[in-house]
DNA sequence: AGATTATAGTATCTATTCGAAACTAATGTC
DNA sequence: GACATTAGTTTCGAATAGATACTATAATCT
């Protein structure tokens, strides 16, 4: 039945907004909101070129003016250490404390992790897979960077074969060379590379 | 490799928080916050049992009285009306108006369900399963009721035939009949009944 | 029956988050 | 050099958050 079919889908975003609120955005555990959870989160999580303030206003899906007072407000806690950028000396770059190191095996957006982990792990891969390609088709039309991680970022050059004086990897779009361990980090330049077979147009044509 | 697997989980579970916040947690559309969104969306799919403001509080993850204010302020812009129930003369049952049933066309969350409509629908169903099986491990994790629809519930009874001045089926928790348009309604009653066996490819095609 | 306890909902307080706008400083472009 | 762009902050008012105290009704227990 085609209504069957349409009720999937519904039930598909219903769960994922559900299950999120659930998992993250409930009551003071160690003190910390919701969004400050999600701030230190952001911060181990993203790579290099993405631990500034402007790239978890745009993870975050909120303005920069927001972001920046919830930094500020964790910097203050002893959470956060904030240092200013040689390359741009507008930028700022935020590192975590040992302190938000220790605190975030508390997070409670782990136990969303046990649940994932606890699924066949044949069909993990397919998940995973899926849930990035609706990530791609949403923020593609809510004009919104995807983020993802450089293992299938358009942006991974390098074959992993260490030469001389070179890293394995490196990335196109900063032309700056990545270290394995850096491979998955989530980054804010993230394009999709492996085809994944996205339905409308995929990159450059974001609307305004 | 082992550690792929766990990244996978995690990829997971940071996908699901991503996806829900940036299709749900944007932006003032139709002049709407995400929660003022969140309640007209669940006043539209919960069930007769749970259109009131402490089944949305639980449902939301909030406190009877944040869920109270932000009900009194949609009842104030037009989108809510307010009935005492006749039953329990405590209780509130609140309803859409039209003003809320056309303005949820434009609901950004609509740009997820589409998102899940565009998968393969062979995968749908297990899609959906998967995202169930997780809500119920998580929500049990943080002593949340999971919620869902009688198509799955433990309290369902009957079998659709209908018999003689009988409704073809009815709710063993409220001892009420249910009308079969009434099934798909999200209900906080709700107890996970079939298992719900997550079917994936099959063991072995799996990568090492 | 009456006393006690539990539940549904509201009101009030303070802190946090939100979007918008105005602002500074550094960078890019022509 | 003039101009626009970008990164980040600050300020404002509104909305949301958790916590607590409160009223009213319902359920339970003698």
């Amino acid at each position: 039945m085609i209504k069957e079919l349409k009720m999937d889908s519904r039930a598909i975003a219903e769960l994922v907004l559900h299950l999120g609120r659930i998992a993250s955005g409930e009551g003071l555990v160690e003190g910390l909101t919701a969004v400050q959870w999600a701030v230190l989160r952001y911060f181990a999580r993203a790579n290099r070129f993405s631990r500034t303030p402007s790239a978890f206003a745009a993870f975050h899906g909120t303005t920069r003016g927001t972001a920046s007072q919830t930094i500020k407000n964790l910097e203050t806690q002893g959470y956060l250490t904030r240092m200013r950028s040689e390359a741009d000396r507008r930028s700022v770059r935020l590192v975590l404390t040992d302190k938000a190191r220790g605190i975030l095996a508390n997070d409670p957006f782990e136990s969303l992790v046990r649940a994932a982990d606890s699924l066949p792990p044949s069909v993990q891969g397919h998940f995973a897979n899926a849930l990035q390609r609706m990530l791609g088709q949403v923020a593609w039309e809510r004009g919104k960077p995807p983020f993802g991680t450089c293992a299938s970022c358009k942006h991974l050059e390098g074959d992993g074969a260490s030469r001389e004086g070179q890293t394995p990897y490196a990335c196109g779009f900063s032309s700056e060379p990545l270290l394995l361990e850096e491979l998955d980090g989530v980054c804010i330049n993230f394009v999709q590379g492996k085809p994944m077979t996205v339905k409308g147009p995929v990159a450059g044509a974001a609307p305004r």
